[in-house]
DNA sequence: CGCGAGCTTGAGGCGATTCAACTGTCGTGG
DNA sequence: CCACGACAGTTGAATCGCCTCAAGCTCGCG
């Protein structure tokens, strides 16, 4: 029986389930070769534990060592002169951070725990392939395919920030965390762990708590999603994707 | 292959502004051996012209040839299905487009001239670099700094949409239009040329083009900058700065 | 001359913000 | 056991930033 953790378990041994993830992302987009499944499996790091709250990036200074997030929500925010926070980005289980030798500056920013968080370091196996990249090209393909999937975000995210209305805003996000955590199999029959506080939410959109709370209401007492104690459930998923990237009507094919 | 005849060069023919234009914005970052000089200028392409409203970058199909502009202003533009757009980035002079090996959505997006537009291609420039990395590793470098610059700049537009009024927003671009004209030597003394229509800035700031004029006419009267026939004239550095990134109280310093 | 592209201005409305209070649920300690 | 504070979520009221609609203006250009 598969067990899926959402935040806690500590354990993991041996070849433990970091290291499956670990290979279960970079198939994602091409096929490994036994050698370069083995570096992955060699890997067999003990979890490191990220209290909520606290930086996982932090040398700043030189290039943080590349890590990759097997348990719990992270986020690269970016702190205004003003007090007030923007996030770049979220994370979870199966996303990596740090350089991967481009010293790319969205990989270097800084990495804040939103919920406990665990990660490994991944530097062994990103400086194997950098020094020998021809016995592991599936890996470097895959880092590659990842790096541009967390760059087509991005444009996502400017796109929202940009030009959508708060319900728009809240639906296509809500998309795009589905999509992300079915790859990684965390998604049972339109339900998926979402551990954002709505102040986080609003971080994220560009909007305020107290907007953030009205359109999470909204979207309950209309039955297209409920968000309900760090899970989500995506009631009616067409509507939420009409939703997401139309204009916005506010409320169609409700009356009439 | 065929090299075109070089008839309708009107002035400087040989080693072209354009590569003048390309070495220089090289040289930026990095500093670059003989060899490397020789390859940039051998480049010695014929600038080839697109309208305004045209796309530059239309190839979907395979990967778009690099190219550099040389002269005029364009956009990587984001259409949406009810047809809004959200301007990623602005590109000046300078700049790059098109695959550099790394197949980045970002780099891949279509890109629109928003004047007539000049560029050459860089594919030859590329190519080599990409086969004999060890014989130009300053051009490299130096194209690797450029994208990490370009990414910079993507953030701070996801800050900008994010957070920032729109007061915000339009100090913030114009003084991040300012840092980068002035490096490739187009300010003169706080006045710098800048073709965008309100329309295009609006589409770049996700504001309306209404509003973006008020701000426009704001600017004016509280002689912060002045934008008046394509060119625009930076009054009061400091206070556009202070308005740029702290909170904005609207109008500060002003009563008491 | 008339046309269109870009700029300007007014009026009205809605979406989102801010301020503020109140609820419910934890975990802690008296 | 309950009191307590901390925290997340919820709700109301008033305000404002920005949007839409709608004119009118000013150029440059065919």
């Amino acid at each position: 029986m598969l067990k899926v953790m959402y935040t806690g378990d500590p354990r993991g041994s041996g070849r433990s389930l970091s290291t499956e993830l670990l290979l279960h992302r970079l198939r994602k987009a091409t096929v490994l070769s036994p050698i370069e499944v083995e570096l992955v499996l060699s890997l067999g790091e003990q979890p490191k534990q990220h209290a909520a709250g606290t930086s996982i990036c932090p040398q700043e200074d030189g290039s943080p060592h590349p890590r990759l997030v097997v348990g719990g929500w992270a986020c690269r925010p970016r702190i205004l002169p003003d007090g007030r926070r923007q996030i770049l980005s979220v994370l979870i289980p199966g996303d990596l951070m740090g350089d991967r030798g481009e010293r790319r500056p969205f990989a270097l920013n800084p990495v804040v725990a939103l919920t406990p968080v665990r990660t490994i370091s991944i530097a062994r196996m990103v400086q194997a392939v950098r020094l020998n990249p021809h016995d592991y090209p599936g890996i470097a393909r895959a880092l590659a395919a990842i790096d541009r999937t967390e760059e087509m975000a991005l444009l996502d995210h400017i796109v929202r920030l940009g030009c959508q209305s708060a319900r728009q805003r809240m639906s296509h996000l809500l998309l795009e965390l589905h999509q992300r955590l079915a790859s990684i199999g965390f998604v049972h029959n339109g339900s998926f762990p979402m551990p954002l506080t709505q102040d986080t939410l609003a971080e994220l959109l560009g909007l305020s708590l107290v907007h953030v709370n009205r359109i999470v209401s909204q979207f309950r007492r209309e039955n297209l999603v409920s968000i309900r104690g760090g899970v989500v459930t995506i009631d009616d998923f067409a509507r939420l994707a009409l939703l997401a990237d139309r204009a916005d009507p506010t409320r169609d094919a409700a009356s009439s």
